[in-house]
Parts: structure tokens; C-alpha cells; sequence
DNA sequence: ACATCTGTTCTGAGATAATGAACAGACTTA
DNA sequence: TAAGTCTGTTCATTATCTCAGAACAGATGT
């Protein structure tokens, strides 16, 4: 019974969209999301954690393994690269993970540090290209990654530059959940924050979403003055001086976006 | 007595696909993948290129959409970002595609060229990762992207690699299909060419998979000699000469492919 | 202005996904 | 070694949901 309305719940819950939802498919969907926060599981635990039948699940999976899109080790399923394919061919689509790939190596040689570009889809940031410096932090940070845009340097440099109906659409669907104690957690202290990014021309993560970690980020415009994505810097705490926080490295990041957005543009 | 055989050969013919298709989810696919040859398409398109009424594609977008793994501009839909999530998550999962890449960016450098880092997945050779050189041919091979395995250069190293019955279900499963004209179109001709490829210790693709590219490739291989994946070098035939392609890029695509494999193993 | 596209909504009928029991095999524990 | 408890898988039935087709409105093009 309990399993039952928590199913019932989320099916509600969801989309605002969608007059007719493919249930099935969505199923299907929910087993590939929870597949990848267990990464990997077995098909009882999945059943377990989705409150979905043990046979249920078994047929899902069976089908997506015959469909390639799922592999198994034994009894251990697991996302293959099949998805990959459909995911990276979204990625090449995008005009700044050709132009951007580019560019932030450059970048991250000379910081040393790790860089990323980030566009937003659906009111998230997703890191589409990701370039790691000698002395780069190691964080788990592979292109497709998601973030909560109010948390990230990149994140905010992208919201600065978006018109406020359209913020709040998308604090409306997400919310504003702090990740660290540095987070930004209210709507007036979110327009406050990109009043000021949009003023200095970059937007700083100081821990606000991982701690240890601060972060420098630049918007991409398009020629009309549209918001393409962002690139960031990102650096543990420890080791950057403030001025290098505040000065040098906002320098760099914002110089690098300016040569992208010429390659874009022209 | 036919019945009977038919039977048989069905059962014995598909132990590894679906017993409990789910039939709707599977249907799902079919529309990604036609939104990925298609390279983004419209409902009515969808439904005349597969065969499938305009509201069922049109159910299936929409869910598609509201689960944010299809993007809409205006009425034409592609694949968004949101598998590039899982598919990112699965290539990062790859050993080789950690302590390859970083060695592939080295080797990039030193021949100018492109360089790609292939694993196998269902008896295909899939990209993980691809690094250019200064004067690398633009191809879009895209981390995700697909390949044969017998037309390759990586393909060829990693088939050579892996044991007999496992090529004869892999040939079963896709056949021998030409790219090009110099492609291998025959299983007596792939084992002889296996044959010289473990014997020189790397494989070459001389025009097989691209007209006017050659590619070097060399196996990667884990502890207990069990094929992980490959890399390889591609370059336009007009720019490199015989001797590069037979002895220099050979030398230096197996000196790093043996890096890796120390990485990897110890 | 018309004609022909398009995407979308709606409803019934038919297909099928979900269910829970039952089974066999693996593994743990006694 | 044997009992006991897991597991994944199969199967048949029922209730559910997908699918098709007609109908609509809006866009597009003639």
C-alpha cells in the first residue's frame, strides 16, 4: 500500500506537461535514473528502491540489455555506452563544445587548474566539456554532468545574463536548495548575487557548492546578446591567494570567453 | 517436425535478447534513434520515416520532453543533453577512459594527428575518447560514436585479441559488411588479417573504413592478457608516407599503448 | 481566399504491461 | 552435508494503458 501511493505520488507529481504520458517509457526511465544513482544494481535492489515489481523490473531491464543500452556483469546491471552515442551526438550539436573544447585546454594550461563550459537545458547546468590543468583538482565532473545553476560560478554567470520571467521559471521548477553553507539559499539574495556578477562581468562560487572549492565563471553570448553557456574556473581554496581569486584568474576566464565569443560571432 | 526446428533455433538463437519485451519502451528507442539519424525531425516526419501513427510518436515526444531527454525548437525535436548524463557517467566508468585520455593528449601532440581511445560493447567498437593534434583531419567522431569492429584499425586490434568463439557470435550478430572498397568483406580474409596484426603487434586500416584515411592501431590489453580496448592514430592518406605509416606512427601508437597498459596494471 | 499542410486532443477497442505465485539455482548457515 | 533463504526468472491472468483514427485548429503556402 505504501509503495503503491509513493508510486502514485510521483507519477502525479510530475511533469506540468505531457497530456499523454507514456507511462511505460517513463518506467523505463526510472530504472536507468535510479541505475545510475546505485551505480549499478541488481534487479531486487532496483525493485526495492523504485517500490516497482521484481518482475516488472526484470522485463525493463531484459529489454534494455537486448536494446544495448544496458549492460550486466553477472547479475549486476549497469548504463553502457550505448546512450553515449545519442548524449555525445547532443554534445557535438551544441556550438560551444567545438569552439570551447579548443579554447579551455589553452586555459587550463595556463592556470593549471580545471575548466569547464557549461550550458543550461531545462533550467540546470550540464558540463559539456571538461579540460584538466597540471595540478587540476580531481572531481567527478564528466561531461553530461548536472548542477543546480544558483550554486555554480557558471551557473550564475548564465543566470545573470537571462531575462526574470525566465529565472522564475526555473527557480519555480527547482527550487533554490543550498548545496554547502556558502549557498545562496533565497530569491532576493539570488537577485542580489547576479546584480553584482552582471556588474563586474564574471560570477564567483567561494564554496558554495563544494566546499574547499572556489570557482570563477564567464558567460558566452551570442551576437544578439543571448546567453550560450558559460566557462569556469575551478580551484580548491587552499591553494589560490585572494587576489589571484578576485584579479588574476577572473582576468584569464573572462579573456577566454571573449576569444570564444569572437570565434562564435564572427 | 519444421515447428519443432523452428522452435529450437529461435531459442538457441536469442539467449541473449528479451524474453518479456517491453514492447512500448522499445518503441521509445526506435524514435531516438531515428531522431539521431535524422539529426532532429518533426512528429509527422517521425511517424512516416517509422511507420508509426502521428499520435503515438507524438505521446512519445511528449514524455520524452517532459522528462527532459528531448529538446523542442519550435515543432522540430532532437535529443537533448540529458543521456549525455548517463552516457557520461558510463564512459567515465571506463577504465581507459581516465588513464587514457591523459596519455592520448601526449600522443596527439607528438604526431599532430587524431587519436582515438575505442573499447568494445556488444560486438562494436565504441569512442571514448578522441584528442587532436595540431593538423588533425576533422571527422565526427564524437565520444559515443560507433564503429564496426572489422573495419578499423582499433576494431582489427582488439578482435585479434579476443578468443575465437567470441568473433564467430560477433560475425553472427553483425556480419562483415563493407565500409569502403578496401574493407574486409569475408571471415577467411579477417582471420588472415587477424593473424598479421597479432604478429606485427599492431593493426593497420589502409582506406577500410574512410576513403583517404589510413589509421594505426594497438591493443590495450589488462593483467591477465584479456583485451580492453585499443587506440589509434588516424591521418589522411596524402599527408603521411609509407614509412610513417608502417614503422614511425606504428612505434609510437604501441610505446603509448604500453604506457597505458602500465598504468592500468600497476 | 482557399487548400493543404501541420501538431494536438479525444475516445473506444484492442493489445500488453504488471502482477504475484511458483520454480530452480546460488549462496549462506546450521 | 543438508536445510534454509536468498536470488533471477517464467508463466498465466487481469486490469491497464497504449495505440489508432477521426476531428480540430492553427500555421503555411499557393
Amino acid at each position: 500500500m505504501n509503495r503503491l501511493m509513493g508510486e502514485k505520488i510521483v507519477l502525479d507529481i510530475m511533469p506540468d506537461r505531457a497530456r499523454n504520458p507514456v507511462t511505460t517509457s517513463r518506467k523505463t526511465i526510472r530504472i536507468l535514473e535510479k541505475l545510475y544513482d546505485l551505480e549499478g544494481a541488481r534487479v531486487t535492489e532496483l525493485a526495492d528502491a523504485l517500490g516497482m515489481n521484481k518482475s516488472t523490473v526484470h522485463n525493463h531491464l531484459s529489454t534494455l540489455e537486448a536494446e544495448e543500452i544496458v549492460i550486466r556483469d553477472g547479475n549486476e546491471y549497469d548504463i553502457g555506452l550505448r546512450l553515449l552515442e545519442f548524449g555525445g551526438y547532443a554534445r557535438d550539436n551544441h556550438l560551444l563544445s567545438r569552439v570551447g573544447a579548443s579554447e579551455i585546454e589553452r586555459l587550463a594550461n595556463r592556470t593549471g587548474e580545471l575548466v569547464n563550459v557549461v550550458v543550461e537545458e531545462f533550467g540546470k547546468g550540464v558540463y559539456i566539456a571538461c579540460e584538466k590543468g597540471d595540478r587540476a583538482v580531481e572531481l567527478n565532473q564528466y561531461p553530461g554532468y548536472r548542477r543546480p545553476l544558483h550554486v555554480t560560478a557558471s551557473g550564475k554567470a548564465i543566470l545573470a545574463h537571462m531575462p526574470d520571467d525566465r529565472i522564475d521559471e526555473i527557480v519555480d521548477r527547482h527550487g533554490i536548495e543550498p548545496a554547502t553553507e556558502n549557498s545562496i539559499t533565497d530569491r532576493s539574495e539570488l537577485e542580489d548575487e547576479l546584480r553584482r556578477v552582471d556588474e563586474r562581468g564574471f560570477a564567483l562560487d567561494d564554496e558554495e557548492s563544494v566546499p574547499g572549492l572556489r570557482c570563477v565563471g564567464a558567460s558566452i553570448l551570442d551576437s544578439s546578446g543571448a546567453v550560450i553557456g558559460a566557462i569556469s574556473v575551478s580551484a580548491p581554496t587552499s591553494r589560490i591567494t585572494e587576489a589571484q581569486f578576485r584579479d588574476e584568474i577572473p582576468d584569464a576566464v573572462r579573456s577566454t570567453a571573449n576569444v570564444i565569443e569572437l570565434n562564435i560571432n564572427y
